[in-house]
DNA sequence: AGTGTGGTTTAGG
DNA sequence: CTAACGCCTAAACCACACT
């Protein structure tokens, strides 16, 4: 395991991640209820939504699944084509809500600089810690190996599951250092590792190099992280654009300036969508739409009153039998999160799109999903004032 | 040149 | 009996109109 000298003068920063989130959550709970049950973990399992009423992916896949070569984000028909023993377990959204908070909580325990990245992974921030944690010894491990131990240990201690931890200078590097062998392990990812641990990786690992970007530098002979990082910054430029180009050279030679933000995050936008049972067509969209958008509606609505939040924008998404997607949106002179207004706004968008001469419907179309969003979102006050100059 | 609006693409979990 | 390909958020980018 590598050590640096000292840790007291550098940014210290930990990636955490759940090792196979919604699947290890659903074993812990499964057997919380009944300890003679087996553990999905350790035979060929996932979780997936139902085939029936076309929700079939899989979403998150045991180890023993994954020898067999299933993937998350396949249809569950495919997976159960490699593995027909395969156990799909439905998703259960509460349960993950439950075990997420409680996984956080124990982060919060070490460092008050927590930022939650989605539901089953955080980055912390020990710079300023160094004090309070310098002499832990753990295994034989010192700091800040022994943090990370301790913190995993103490996970699996008191909640029933494994994490991974990335340990780095940035967030960037502790990501990817998390990514690395799983499960149950701690990994570092520091500068003077990056030519041996990172570089060698196909590009396409890369955090935040996705499909159309990874294709694109690999057709031009950009193979690995290494290959990107020895590649001139005008030259990942002219083929990415300005902002990705830099974000690709710069994060493949190691450098991120990304800061650890523990306050919470205020939500851009809300959504919603629902892949239907059966296809829509033309001649019947009508009834089976308005009970869609309504309840979408209900949704969204639901959510931003939570939050006190109220958007200007509303928009819908069509996407057809070819899995082609349409948007359309619209602005309302005055902000609103009522899910009757969203409603109406929706269903006129709709009526707007289906019958108008989008070009949608060309040769039978059909329409397989349906979504909504709201956008332009502000948080009341704006709406209060204008409200209140109007009398 | 900058701003608002509408629409698509990319990415990630 | 067979069966496929989810849901949500964010940002970048492009085009166009208006100023």
């Amino acid at each position: 395991m590598y050590q640096r000298k000292n840790y007291a003068n550098s940014p210290l920063i930990f990636h955490i991640d759940v090792n196979s989130a919604f699947l290890s959550w659903t074993a812990v709970d499964l057997l919380n209820k009944n300890p003679k049950r087996i553990d999905l973990r350790t035979i060929p399992s996932a979780i997936g939504g139902d085939i029936n009423s076309r929700h079939g992916i899989i979403s998150a896949r045991s180890i023993p699944a994954k020898k067999y070569g299933i993937q998350s984000g396949e249809s569950v028909v495919n997976a159960l084509k490699k593995c027909p023993s395969l156990v799909v377990v439905p998703t259960n959204f509460e349960l993950y809500k439950h075990y997420s908070k409680l996984f956080i909580d124990i982060l919060r325990s070490y460092t008050p600089y927590v930022q939650q990245v989605s539901i089953d992974e955080a980055y912390c921030d020990f710079t300023d810690l160094y004090d309070m944690y310098k002499d832990l010894v753990k295994d034989n491990l010192t700091y800040p190996l022994s943090l990370a131990h301790e913190i995993k240990d103490t996970i699996y201690s008191k909640l029933g599951f494994t994490v991974n931890v990335g340990i780095s200078t940035n967030k960037l590097l502790a990501k990817m250092a998390s990514d690395f062998t799983k499960p149950n392990r701690v990994h570092t990812l520091f500068e003077e590792e990056i030519s041996q641990k990172m570089w060698p990786l196909p590009i396409n690992e890369l955090h935040g190099c996705g499909k159309s970007t990874s294709l694109k530098l690999t057709s031009l002979g950009i193979k690995t992280i290494g290959d990107a990082a020895h590649t001139d910054l005008e030259v990942l430029c002219s083929i990415l654009g300005e902002k990705h180009g830099n974000y690709i050279y710069y994060s493949s030679n190691g450098i991120n300036t990304s800061a650890v933000s523990s306050s919470k995050r205020i939500a851009k936008s809300y959504s919603s969508e629902r892949t239907m049972p059966s296809n829509l067509t033309i001649d019947n969209y009508d009834s089976d739409i308005q009970n869609i958008i309504q309840h979408l509606s209900q949704n969204i609505s639901r959510r931003m009153i939570k939050d006190n939040a109220y958007a200007s924008t509303i928009g819908i998404t069509l996407k057809t039998n070819h899995f082609k997607t349409h948007s359309t949106q619209t602005s309302l002179l005055i902000s609103t999160n009522d899910s009757n207004v969203i409603y109406s706004t929706a269903i006129d968008l709709v009526n707007k799109e289906l019958l108008g001469e989008s070009g949608l419907f060309m040769k039978g179309d059909t329409i397989r999903l349906v979504g909504i969003f709201a956008t332009n979102l502000d948080n009341g006050d704006y709406r209060q004032l204008s409200l209140f100059d109007l009398f």
